[in-house]
DNA sequence: GCCAACGTTGGC
DNA sequence: GCCAACGTTGGC
């Protein structure tokens, strides 16, 4: 089982909304690398929700309920999507900087790769992360 | 198939 | 508002 990062513009979709709605279509990613992230996803398989410009901050969790596949949103046929559900909001977002200031969360991808709009996390950086949100 | 120009994302 | 990173497009 994978655990992931989805990455949001709050002003687009945020994570209030998927708390509202407890469910949604996570669509609209035009990646190719992104979408390899999202065709290795699976049921069950959780997922933090990182809001960019503004908060810059993991605000909470999600979990994959429906495994990839085509995103009606994109008329090529190209892009896939998979559906969320809403989990549990962090107690205290894990922001950015603190990211940036922790060794452990070096080699993310939210920080090497900063237009990936979807990535793996590892155990290890997951954890980290879990840590942070406790407040 | 290469590469310059251009557009978009996202942090600062 | 600026700029770095990087993906995409189009001319050759």
């Amino acid at each position: 089982m994978g655990k992931w990062l989805v990455k949001s513009d709050p002003e687009t979709y945020s994570f209030d909304d998927l708390k509202r709605d407890g469910r949604t279509v996570w669509d609209g990613v035009r990646n190719a690398q992104a979408h390899i992230h999202l065709r290795a996803m699976k049921a069950g398989d959780p997922v933090m929700v990182y809001h960019s410009n503004t908060d810059k901050a993991v605000m909470g969790l999600a979990e994959v309920v429906r495994a990839a596949y085509p995103d009606s949103t994109d008329k090529a046929g190209k892009s896939v999507c998979v559906d969320l559900a809403y989990k549990s909001t962090a107690a205290k977002p894990a922001t950015l900087a603190a990211m940036k200031a922790e060794p452990k969360l070096a080699e993310i991808g939210l920080i090497r790769q900063s237009r990936l709009s979807v990535m793996p996390v590892t155990e290890e950086q997951w954890k980290v992360l879990m840590g942070m949100m406790k407040g």
